[in-house]
DNA sequence: TATGCGTGGAG
DNA sequence: TCTCCAAGCAT
């Protein structure tokens, strides 16, 4: 039956074809120099493309870095990181944040080592199964490193197209419709091996690999042009390649989008974290391998509640055969994470030597802490911990407390 | 579909 | 100081 591919294009893509070619034009003289993106004419190896997918799941690239860099010199294929310990893995990670992410990386490389014979899968479907890799990285990883047609969204992509369509509908409802919108800039596709057009509006992408196609550029275009041009803020419109079909440019309210449903902030949570000194030796234990800062490493802490008040966690100290006495650090950690602040209350004591160690934790040397895989939280209470800072009486907090309760 | 999951930088 | 958010995933 088939309409030629011309004629489809005229008739359903009026406007649209020019995007691809100016996104390209543009990438091609503007695109950031990446230490996980190969140069024009360079292999592209899908490990570090993988990688760098997972590192920057929500993560800055500035962030991710010297984390990549470490990592590709310790481990520089996926069979040395699928030999790789877990623990190994997540002392590297440490500071990077979602550990979830260093435990699926590890996880990811295992199964690709088992189940692919230690090559990556050059399919959306095939990588999309295997850990840590979701819908965005399974389609980022087969359009970069395999060329597949298919469009990744992420967050700056999300911007890019809800600005140039004017895309009302607020996140994350409006997800299927930017993916829809989103495919529209790779371009028409070909006509595939069957020889069935594959171009039209209400028709899902094939994704195949086209070699005449640059999925993978003009997606890394569009990433390119979030980061550089249209920022959430003060986009740089003049200097877009897109600015003259940009509808919400048209309407002026460009920084508008996306629109998103606002997400209630977390309720603060108090707690105390205890620094236990044996010589020079801390008291650490490691934390339940899945959940919050999962597998990471803590010095013993009491619950972390809302309305905790410090009497409350101090009970929470963890026993010795004789009790130490506890000093109470002056001032407090507080940290911000993603659903909730925390504000930690820091108390120190000292035990003799050879003090057992309570159950489920041990002694590190303070000189060895830094191989420890320590969140950055658990770093500023030891530092908190470990300061000169001036500690104030048990007694003396409670009565602030009282008279001062938290608002 | 909604929520849990880190951290640091920009404005 | 505060708010937003950055190449999302798992459940």
């Amino acid at each position: 039956m088939a309409l030629s591919v011309e004629n489809n294009e005229r008739r359903e893509a009026p406007a649209p074809t020019g995007r691809p070619t100016r996104l390209l034009a543009w990438y091609d003289r503007n695109r950031r120099r990446l230490p996980w993106r190969a140069l024009p004419g360079e292999a592209i190896d899908p490990y570090r493309i993988w990688l760098s997918e997972i590192m920057l799941q929500q993560t800055t690239v500035k962030a991710v870095g010297p984390y990549f860099e470490k990592f590709l010199a310790r481990w520089p294929d996926v069979e040395a990181m699928g030999r790789a310990s877990l623990d190994d893995i997540l002392r590297m990670w440490a500071g990077l944040g979602y550990y979830s992410r260093a435990r699926n990386l590890h996880a990811c490389a295992v199964a690709v080592l088992r189940d692919h014979g230690g090559r990556f899968p050059d399919t959306e479907e095939d990588l999309r199964a295997l850990p840590g890799i979701g819908p965005y990285t399974a389609a980022a990883i087969a359009a970069i490193a395999f060329n597949r047609r298919t469009m990744p969204v992420d967050g700056n992509i999300e911007r890019v197209v809800t600005r140039l369509f004017a895309v009302d509908e607020p996140l994350p409802k409006a997800k299927r419709r930017i993916q829809t919108l989103a495919a529209t800039l790779l371009g028409p596709s070909r006509v595939g091996r069957d020889g069935k057009n594959c171009a039209g509006r209400d028709m899902k992408i094939r994704a195949g690999r086209d070699s005449k196609s640059r999925a993978g550029d003009i997606a890394q275009a569009l990433m390119d042009l979030g980061a550089a041009i249209c920022t959430p803020k003060k986009p740089a419109c003049v200097l877009c390649p897109l600015n003259d079909d940009c509808a919400a440019r048209a309407r002026g309210d460009q920084e508008t989008f996306p629109r998103k449903v606002p997400k209630k902030a977390g309720e603060l949570r108090r707690g105390a974290a205890f620094v236990v000194r044996r010589g020079n030796d801390v008291l650490v234990r490691t934390r339940p391998a899945k959940g919050l800062l999962g597998g990471m490493t803590e010095v013993p802490t009491s619950t972390w509640l809302a309305a905790q008040d410090d009497v409350a966690a101090l009970k929470q100290a963890p026993c010795f055969e004789s009790a130490p006495r506890w000093q109470r650090k002056a001032g407090t950690v507080t940290h911000v994470f993603t659903h909730f602040p925390l504000e930690l209350a820091v108390y120190t004591a000292t035990v003799t030597a050879r003090t057992a160690m309570p159950d489920g934790m041990r002694w590190v040397p303070i000189a060895r802490l830094k191989d420890e895989a320590l969140p950055n939280l658990m770093r500023k209470v030891i530092a908190h911990g470990l300061g000169e800072n001036k500690e104030i009486s048990v007694a003396a907090n409670r009565r602030k407390q009282q008279k001062d309760p938290p608002a």
